[in-house]
DNA sequence: GGGACAGTTCAATAAAACTTGAAATATGTC
DNA sequence: GACATATTTCAAGTTTTATTGAACTGTCCC
């Protein structure tokens, strides 16, 4: 991943908004939901929201697609976890003990941290 | 976390310049680099990184510390670690299966993905 | 076709962020 | 103290983003 792409992504995470709906998604993965339902859960307006799905599906991270009067979207956890990778994979310059510290230091569950 | 916590992060990523600069110091974590040295390495006039680097220590992504006339600044991993944790940690609201397909389309290495 | 429902686009406004040069602050050296 | 170096703060202009109500598009059902 390049550097642009990659600050283009966590452009579109930088919002409460988009942040929220994205998790939302994440947490339904694989189904996704229609943007009614996200309204609904998130409670917020039908035209603030479209803008920020059309943010968060130009940017790649969610996908769209029609289902009769509905819009499906969904989050594309393959691309979550690729910026994730991009994100930590020249940690320490790939020193593993480094890497361990400081995964030692963090307060959350390790199953949701890289290994390395 | 909370929402408006992990969103403000990601703003702090989501530029060119502020995620080059965080990289650059999560790859030469654990000592960071002095500000100069960020400016040179990255070719980024002083005045301009030094609003970004200003943006990353107030998001808590990075900190810094003086060190005679220089400035010192390091990427604070476990805080990027726990902002990682939080994307993933409710995927497909805990169903490991799922999760597992996912990470097998991701084109990464993986050891640098959560393990669920 | 007409009406209801789901969702988006448009226009306008308000708010925030980016970049740059000039000036200021802090530190070290002579 | 005077000067050089490292970095920040300030001010100003430009650009981008967020939010909202009104109008529009697409789909379903009668």
């Amino acid at each position: 991943m390049e550097s642009r792409k990659a600050s283009k992504l966590f452009e579109a995470l930088s919002s409460d908004v988009r942040l929220d709906v994205f998790r939302l998604l994440v947490r339904n993965a694989p189904d996704g939901l229609v943007a009614g339902d996200v309204a609904r859960l998130l409670d917020i307006p039908a035209t603030n929201l479209s803008f920020h799905l059309k943010a968060l599906t130009q940017s790649g991270l969610v996908t769209a697609e029609r289902e009769g009067r509905f819009i499906r979207y969904k989050a594309s956890i393959p691309l979550m976890l690729d910026v994730i990778a991009y994100l930590t994979s020249e940690c320490c310059s790939g020193n593993p003990e480094c890497c361990r510290k400081f995964r030692e230091q963090s307060s959350v569950d390790p199953r949701f941290l890289p290994t390395r």
